[in-house]
DNA sequence: CTGTTCTCCTGTGGGC
DNA sequence: TGCCCACAGGAGAACA
């Protein structure tokens, strides 16, 4: 599943390889994703340029000169490239093709169909998906004097909170669980119940858990090109995720897994309060 | 405004 | 080995 390090490391992957290239054409074999996609886009997108690419929370962008390509990759979405004389037939779950005049295929595959490929006319921070999103987890934007009163307003599971994209973008369900582990913070515990050194340390460990994440990441660089993608995206090493009854990490004790907001959260009852 | 529930979809895995 | 079915999960949309 694509969390923001895997999406910033298909935005490295991509943009040397298309950045500056012209759409010759767009196939489009299933147009049914989260939303459906622009039945006219390859007329839309033929002999434009792709200037630059983006990423804005886990929504990658293709910047044209009369619009955006906006491409979210859902839970099971992924892109790959291919070289000129180098394109494999497509797949079962391959979706949407960017076909460069040069050759070069820009691939979108998408098992469950729960991404996004959508076509705006207009700048990237008008678009409504786009210009109500919170501070990126990176960015300095994203600090103690930010956090603190959105904490103290809230009453929900810090957990929940953290998943809000108004409170910030980028942060899913295997991170959410993570950057808490590290804390040592319990995730049903209300936001507004954080003292300033856990928010604190929640900030830095969310910060430091997706920078680590985004370094593992570039080593994978080239299996975005001419690879079948059964590799995928590479495997992070979670210290809590997914690790239901198996000994915690610090003290050996068993990680609990409880259901917050629908979502599985994983946790050790002795190493977070 | 906050908070909760529903929804999209298909591969996976448990139960039998 | 095969069938059935619950389940996972990002995040917008709808609603209380």
């Amino acid at each position: 599943m694509p969390e923001l390090p895997e999406v910033e490391t298909t935005l490295r992957g991509i943009a040397p390889h298309i950045t500056g290239k012209t759409i010759h054409r767009v196939h489009i074999r299933q147009p049914k994703l989260r939303w459906l996609v622009p039945e006219n886009l390859s007329e839309t997108l033929c002999h434009q340029v792709i200037l630059s690419c983006s990423r804005r929370a886990k929504y990658l962008i293709l910047q044209f000169e009369h619009g955006i390509v906006l491409i979210h990759l859902g839970m099971s979405g992924s892109l790959r490239i291919f070289t000129p004389d180098n394109v494999p037939l497509a797949g079962k779950h391959d979706h949407i093709d960017f076909e460069c005049a040069d050759g070069t295929v820009l691939r979108y595959h998408d098992p469950r169909r729960f991404g996004a490929v959508l076509w705006y006319a207009g700048a990237a921070e008008h678009h409504h998906l786009l210009q109500s999103l919170a501070p990126e987890p990176l960015s300095d934007e994203f600090n103690i004097a930010y956090l603190t009163p959105l904490l103290n307003a809230r009453r929900q599971p810090i957990k929940t909170v953290l998943m809000d994209n108004k409170i910030v973008v980028g942060v899913g369900n295997i991170y959410a669980n993570e950057s808490l582990f590290l804390s040592g913070i319990t995730p049903q515990r209300p936001a507004n119940q954080l003292n300033a050194t856990e928010i604190a340390q929640l900030i830095h460990n969310i910060k430091q858990v997706l920078q680590r994440a985004i370094e593992c990441g570039g080593s994978t660089l080239r299996d975005f090109v001419d690879s079948n993608g059964k590799s995928g995206y590479f495997q992070q090493e979670y210290r809590v995720y997914g690790r239901h009854n198996q000994p915690c990490l610090q003290c050996g004790m068993p990680i609990h897994k409880i259901v917050i907001a629908q979502r599985a959260s994983f946790y050790c009852a002795n190493c977070q309060k």
